[in-house]
RNA sequence: GGCCCCUUCGUCUAUCGGCUAGGACGCCAGGUUUUCAUCCUGGAAAGAGGGGUUCGAUUCCCCUAGGGGCUGCCA
């Protein structure tokens, strides 16, 4: 087999999709699997949809999945340019071509006017007619047009665009690695568009040219692309080409979380749940993404292969490396796949909890200082141990910890105090607070020790006692060892904390009995 | 509407003619933790319907139904 070499061509027309992430995910994995090159290439030969800054954020958010290009246009290889608005002076010759060869004509028709050909033609059984064999004589066209007709036009310099000649009568087979062979009659296909009035190709043209002379292998993209397809192959035929057509791989799309249809950017936003891998933001739109709702790259990435692929094997936590391993393109399901957030962030937890402490507490660190907190590394990474199993989401971990930074404001369970709270065990628990502060010893192990002990020399309860330190403590009765917390937090802290705490246990019992 | 693709637990999926249909997420119950999370154990939960082919179909074929995609001088 010749070398592979593969391409991710997003459009930069906005930000870059989930979807259009998997497809990058699944080039790059078949790539490194086989040795191969994966190659990023813009697609922005749309120049009325081109959105600023849109390239600049599918850059960005490659990188950050760990989906670098191994040619780009930030990494030029031998193939390049990498961005079709700088191949546009490539495409005109090969359309060309193809009207001299007789596969393709010119068409003079303005927008207006194929408005108007689709509604005068548009009945019951055929809401949306094409430009094809049965309608193109009516059309104005270098068919129908006389040749000198033609000419005048082109002198004037009227505008045209280069379409398709298709002919009926045809069967165009190919064979799809996730789907097996597909087959279309010439009849349905149109004749598309290859080059448009701005001298810009359409994707169909400039997809065959460039995957031409870019030397690619394999074709991997959405399943939105499947109907267009035989015109592709009918390119690469009437170019001369099909002998080293590439082969194509046609993804399953993913779905909406609930009901049906294709994952959109404003569902998406409706719903809260991220589509995009980072942030977008526009003078018109704010999406927000995996990044900023705490997501590991990791674990994103994880969870986004398993969707529309699976190893065959029980085993669902795979980095990098063993993606690559185990990828095939034959295991890619054909079936769309729904997205799953809790799935999602269920991979998330898995990830943070085998992240190191020290990378954890890099990752955590941002949103810590965000609340006004500058721990020591040592600090933090001390908390990062308690805490990794305790939060799905980065964006998690300040509600949770934040009692390890900063005093106790407020107590989440009243019904604890309500129901448990003893007054009259006030002094005993005010012996324990001086107990703990004299602690010569201030680690975990020492203060359970010591507690437990005061406990039973006191004829007290567990219950009596360690929901109340844990809530004088921390302000909640969630979260990890006690005695931890308190070893982590100082002697001097804990002694503050339950002091204040056992006072306004008092006046919260006094109240919710009043109220 | 037409064309193409798809169809196993709620969701992601395993099964490449022998199935007591397996796993994961989520859910429920129990255990560990006198908390929470983690972890462990158990549970409920599925091959759209109808025809074939076959000794035997979730698996192969056909039809129906349902879903999705496409149907632009957008990608």
């Amino acid at each position: 087999m010749s070398k592979v070499r593969v391409r991710f061509a997003p459009s930069p027309t906005g930000p870059l999709h989930i979807g259009g992430v998997r497809t990058a995910l699944y080039n790059y994995l078949f790539a490194r699997k086989t040795g191969g090159t994966y190659i990023l290439r813009i697609e922005d030969t749309d120049r009325t949809r081109y959105v600023e800054g849109a390239e600049k954020y599918i850059l960005e958010s490659l990188k950050w999945c760990g989906l670098n290009p191994d040619e780009s246009v930030e990494k030029e290889g031998d193939y390049g340019p990498y961005r079709q608005s700088d191949r546009k002076g490539m495409y005109v010759q090969y359309a060309e071509q193809l009207v001299e060869s007789g596969h393709a004509y010119y068409a003079f028709d303005t927008p207006e006017e194929l408005d108007k050909m689709r509604e005068d033609l548009k009945t019951p059984e055929d809401p949306s007619p094409k430009y094809n064999y049965a309608t193109r004589g009516k059309m104005k066209n270098s068919l129908s047009l006389s040749k000198e007709t033609v000419q005048k036009m082109m002198n004037e310099g009227v505008a045209y665009v280069i379409r398709l000649l298709v002919e009926p009568g045809q069967e165009i087979h190919f064979n799809d690695i996730v789907r097996g062979a597909v087959s279309f009659k010439s009849e349905e296909l149109d004749d598309k568009v290859l080059l448009k009035t701005d001298k810009m190709p359409t994707y169909h043209m400039a997809n065959i040219v460039d995957d031409h002379f870019m030397e690619i292998s394999h074709v991997i993209r959405g399943e939105e692309w499947l109907p267009s397809t035989p015109t592709h192959v009918l390119l690469y035929r009437f170019l001369g080409w099909e002998d080293t057509m590439p082969a194509f791989c046609h993804l399953p799309l993913i779905l909406k979380p609930d009901g049906k249809g294709k994952l959109s950017k404003r569902y998406g936003a409706k719903v809260g749940i991220p589509v995009f891998p980072m942030n977008w933001e526009s003078d018109t739109d704010f999406f927000i993404g995996f990044k900023e709702q705490g997501f590991l790259p990791e674990a994103m990435i994880n969870f986004l292969a398993f969707l529309g692929w699976n190893p065959g094997t029980e085993q669902e936590i795979f980095n990098n490396e063993d993606l690559i391993q185990a990828f095939d393109l034959e295991r890619i399901n054909k079936s769309g796949a729904r997205f799953d957030i809790q799935k999602a962030r269920w991979f998330n937890q898995q990830y943070i909890m085998q992240t190191n402490d020290a990378r954890l507490a890099e990752l955590v660190r941002p949103y810590v200082e965000a609340e006004g907190h500058k721990p020591s590394e040592e600090y933090l990474q001390k908390v990062c141990v308690l805490m990794k199993e305790r939060f799905e989401v980065l964006t998690e971990f300040w509600g949770n910890s934040k009692y390890f930074f900063e005093d106790v404001s407020e107590y989440d369970n009243q019904k604890v105090i309500r129901k448990k709270w003893k007054p009259e065990n006030r002094e005993k628990m005010h012996d324990l607070k001086s107990t703990v502060n004299r602690l010569r010893i201030f680690t975990a192990e020492n203060i359970e020790e010591h507690v437990k002990k005061f406990i039973e020399e006191n004829e007290l309860s567990f219950g009596e006692v360690l929901p109340f330190i844990r809530l004088a403590v921390s302000g909640t009765t969630k979260g990890p060892s006690i005695f931890e917390i308190m070893s982590i937090i100082g002697e001097d802290e804990v002694a503050k904390r339950l002091e204040k705490g056992f006072e306004d246990f008092d006046k919260i019992k006094e109240s919710l009995k009043n109220s």
